[in-house]
DNA sequence: GTCTATAGCTTGATAGAC
DNA sequence: GTCTATCAAGCTATAGAC
């Protein structure tokens, strides 16, 4: 089905333009233009610019929340499933960069009942992950203050990483995981990391 | 003599709504009806709306982070000195929350010369950091496979705070310190915390 | 130091031709 | 589905009165 083809792309140059520049700098002229039209036929798409602005952010937690919470409630020891969330995050996160930054960054700019929506997805998943950390608590495989807090700690770190993360260069993205996820074990207090030190990966 | 009363008053209502609503989201009109000025009373005291972005970046930046390079490189052994690292960046930050979240999400709208001003200053921060840390790791303090990549997530993680911390709620502030610092020492593998109230490892 | 008034442009969005 | 043309409003910044 050809349907809804120039729409998508529509909403993947908006992704990166808002994601450059913020979503109130980037005019629909702007944003036609990058996209080789002329500024009036966004509106046969869309209905206005904060409409495109959702679809990005459903486009960015399209899967990604869901699947990284899978993970927490899979197989596996505690410490081996942080891990495989830390890397999981970073390679989703990574690959869906603009929508996902955008997100984070331009949700205030979402309609009210639009913003409610990402909010309670994202609410969702962060007690998900708390709840996780305090399970992990009571098996005696990490040991952390408040859970709850832990769990925005970790969050926080892992929504941090496109900030600095550069293709290709020292700190290019496969060999951050690595080290995110011993950085990650040692706040939580996991007693043994999955690779204690510097270099042993699976 | 009255003094740049009057232009201070306009950096710190500025910082926000800034804060607030962003930057390009808010017009110089909007900005003076906060002050209780007309828009173009504005121009008498800043040539553009992006000088008043960068006295808020001065605002922000100013003392705060060489006092923190301060404590780094004080008295006190590693561990001693990150808890007075976390508890100091947390209160600072608070106080002046406005200028300081402006600074790290708004830079975007600084002028180039402005933006490599910021960049520079923000560089010599992260690097003393990142020293520290290294040092702490060679003086068998601290262990963490990557003191640069450390000393990111550690600031990444105190930026994060401001996102979610509510004056006066469960997560208000001050006990968040205690429990941040906890964290971030496990995180760089200090051998043990230095004094923590609700720090239960069981 | 603040006002009023306005220049010069850009904004989001609409209407109708093709 | 895209175009051209345009509207009404908003924008930053300036000029000159007081």
């Amino acid at each position: 089905m050809e349907g809804p083809r120039r729409a998508d792309e529509i909403v993947q140059v908006a992704a990166r333009l808002f994601y450059e520049r913020g979503y109130a700098s980037v005019s629909t002229r702007a944003l036609a233009q990058a996209v080789g039209i002329q500024g009036g036929s966004l509106y046969h798409h869309f209905s206005s610019k904060e409409e495109i602005l959702y679809r990005i952010t459903q486009y960015g937690s399209e899967g990604f929340f869901v699947e990284l919470q899978t993970i927490l409630t899979g197989p596996g020891t505690f410490t081996e499933r942080l891990t495989a969330f830390v890397r999981t995050y970073l390679e989703r996160s990574h690959e869906r960069r603009y929508p996902i930054a955008v997100l984070f960054r331009d949700a205030g700019n979402l309609s009210p009942e639009h913003a409610d929506e990402l909010r309670l997805v994202r609410r969702r998943y962060q007690q998900a992950v708390q709840r996780f950390l305090a399970a992990g608590v009571t098996a005696g495989e990490f040991a952390v203050p408040d859970p709850n807090l832990a769990g925005i700690a970790v969050l926080d770190l892992l929504k941090g990483v496109d900030g600095w993360v550069r293709p290709s260069g020292r700190l290019d993205f496969g060999g951050v995981a690595d080290t995110y996820a011993t950085l990650i074990l040692q706040m939580v207090g996991a007693a043994k990391p999955a690779s204690s030190k510097k270099a042993k990966v699976s």
